[in-house]
DNA sequence: TCCATCTTTAGAATAATTCCAATTACTACT
DNA sequence: AGTAGTAATTGGAATTATTCTAAAGATGGA
């Protein structure tokens, strides 16, 4: 049950159709992100990048996450005042964070609730993403 | 279609029984929220109250908003990176966030939907709270 | 009243992120 | 191939929102 993502190929295509260049680091950084997909923050993707290439910058890595999620190759999470993670599932779906361990799940959204959703908006206001996360406990694994 | 909030009595009781003392400080806070419930940050509340009582110190907001989330006065809203924002409305609501103007408004959640929400959930994950955030834009006022 | 505890306060400290200015790397022309 | 122009990377400084700390003040109960 993988979620969809972009070959490494297409994000250099993605890249560039959205006006950047594909550069060594974006891929890297994304290849990272595929690699654990358990919502990593910037500093976790900067210390697995910096094994491949360890002349990286954390400003790169910002960077090259910013460039991402904005040719909407990965998706920003955020938690309260935690720091920002990045997922690259393309699929609408929300956030179950678990308290406890501090562990994020990906839940899947069916589009007709995401459609019921849209319909509590009052007549003329448009969303552009809809940002579900469920906070709570996940049972004890024996 | 005012949202249901304490009465200021029922502020001191809800702080007591949930182990707080009812103070100056927290009072002023919590109706300085009930005053103008346009999702106000640390900072703009620091700024309203400090107009009643010049004294007051951020830090003090900041407590003071701590403890009213705490017991359930008052609720913590945060959009992406940006500060966190302080609402005393207790209906489950989600919120609407304009990115050009940058306010955001109170969306109602019908309890059924909320419902649904949760049957995404794999079993034995329970959610204490679930956060709905659009974003995007509301038509232009003519 | 007196004590123990809670709260407030100002300022220092922290965490995550962004900014800046200087290099480095590409890309497109010729 | 050489080069101008733009884009990306880098390290470090700066910023922002928030939390921590230690001292002083307020409060409720024996």
């Amino acid at each position: 049950m993988s979620s969809p993502t972009s070959s490494s190929a297409s994000v250099a295509e993605h890249l560039v159709r959205s006006g950047h260049r594909s550069t060594p680091q974006r891929e890297l950084v994304y290849r990272s992100l595929v690699a654990k997909r358990d919502h990593p923050t910037a500093d976790e993707v900067f210390a697995r990048v910096k094994r491949a290439k360890p002349s990286i910058s954390l400003a790169t890595v910002y960077n090259c996450l910013e460039t991402l999620v904005h040719c909407d190759l990965v998706r920003a999470v955020n938690f309260e005042r935690g720091p920002t993670r990045y997922c690259p599932n393309l699929l609408p779906h929300a956030h179950f964070h678990d308290e406890a361990s501090g562990v994020t799940h990906d839940i899947e959204l069916p589009a007709d609730l995401l459609a019921q959703l849209r319909t509590l908006l009052p007549s003329g206001y448009t969303a552009e993403n809809i940002e579900i996360n469920f906070h709570g406990k996940v049972p004890p694994r024996p």
